[in-house]
DNA sequence: GTCTATACGCTGATAGAC
DNA sequence: GTCTATCAGCGTATAGAC
């Protein structure tokens, strides 16, 4: 791993488990053994390196979205689940809910590079709920993309929601999601 | 209003709108025409103004549960959509999703704060959604508890994520909300 | 690429005058 | 209660040596 993957990937948690406004340059130094300095080398601004993570983030995405690919309708949501899974095991929120909290607090091109990882996600679990319900496999009234909405709410809160609550919630929300959409009838 | 009163309410937008380290003791400041060595005779330290914060949303929330006792569920749970509404209204994200992000940079303190006011809430909606249940007017399968975190995930979630997609997005899952909970038939 | 040195505004916070 | 003055530390960021 090179010196700018390795600083990619330290805000990236950082970010999860702090806040975007809540990290510094000075833990990235610290955790990697290198000054900040040398982090501007890599990234100018903290902009870019935020660019960064949320594009790193992005091809995450894509490569979960392509590796699962040929598999059923109901693996591609546990593939989904399961990035929030390992994300909760760490005790971090998500990225998306991370930096939309900071939101009007990040410079315009951060927030443009969030919106479309946003529309990445909403994108591929709206497919995945489509192809899930024309299998018949997944079972709801309302349009893919308002049901996929609701399943990317729900993970994207237990995740913030159960550092306050109890963390056996999170399995709670996951396991009812899921059943509520592969034993409903409407 | 006073004073003390002004600090916790700008305060209280300003972690809504910027996250709770995105905010600092300047804005409100700036904002209220007072200096910031003066915000610290009212609270001691940021700590102290935050918890004040969360107590006045706790403060809140009971004066919307007792205002509505005699009312039926649905109109319970429209008072609370209502507060979301608020903010959604304002561009912000409510308090306990603001804080949750921030979580591990905030004192022990505050954390716990925020917990009584995690827990009140969950609490509150659980009460509403066993009334409704009881009178048959929400359906829904798993424990009340479990879909209160449900239904206030959602909430917690769409403030946050309407941000970067569409604003309408909000009233779509709102909607969805009410019309899952009450015409479902299981 | 990484370092040292440095800039400099902002941060929460304190002391003491009014 | 609010002010002025002041603080030490941290924040991102730059210049230039190695």
């Amino acid at each position: 791993m090179t010196t700018k993957e390795e600083i990619i990937n330290i805000a990236d948690q950082l970010i999860k488990d702090k806040g975007y406004n809540g990290f510094s340059f000075k833990d990235i130094s610290e955790s990697i053994g290198i000054k900040t300095a040398s982090i501007h080398y890599h990234f100018p601004s903290k902009s870019d390196l935020g660019i960064a993570v949320i594009k790193a983030q992005i091809e995450r995405f894509d490569q979960q979205r392509e590796a699962t690919k040929a598999k059923s309708p109901k693996r591609k949501l546990e593939a989904f689940f399961d990035i929030y899974v390992r994300i909760k095991a760490d005790h971090m929120v998500c990225l998306v809910g991370a930096l939309a909290t900071d939101f009007n607090t990040i410079e315009l091109r951060v927030q443009e590079e969030l919106k479309v990882l946003a529309e990445g996600v909403l994108h591929w679990v709206t497919e995945i709920l489509k192809e899930g319900k024309t299998q018949k496999v997944f079972h709801f009234s309302v349009a893919p993309r308002t049901k996929a909405i609701m399943v990317i709410s729900n993970m994207l809160a237990i995740v913030q929601l159960s550092r306050l609550t109890k963390s056996e919630d999170f399995e709670l929300v996951k396991n009812t999601i899921i059943k509520e959409l592969t034993s409903k009838q409407i």
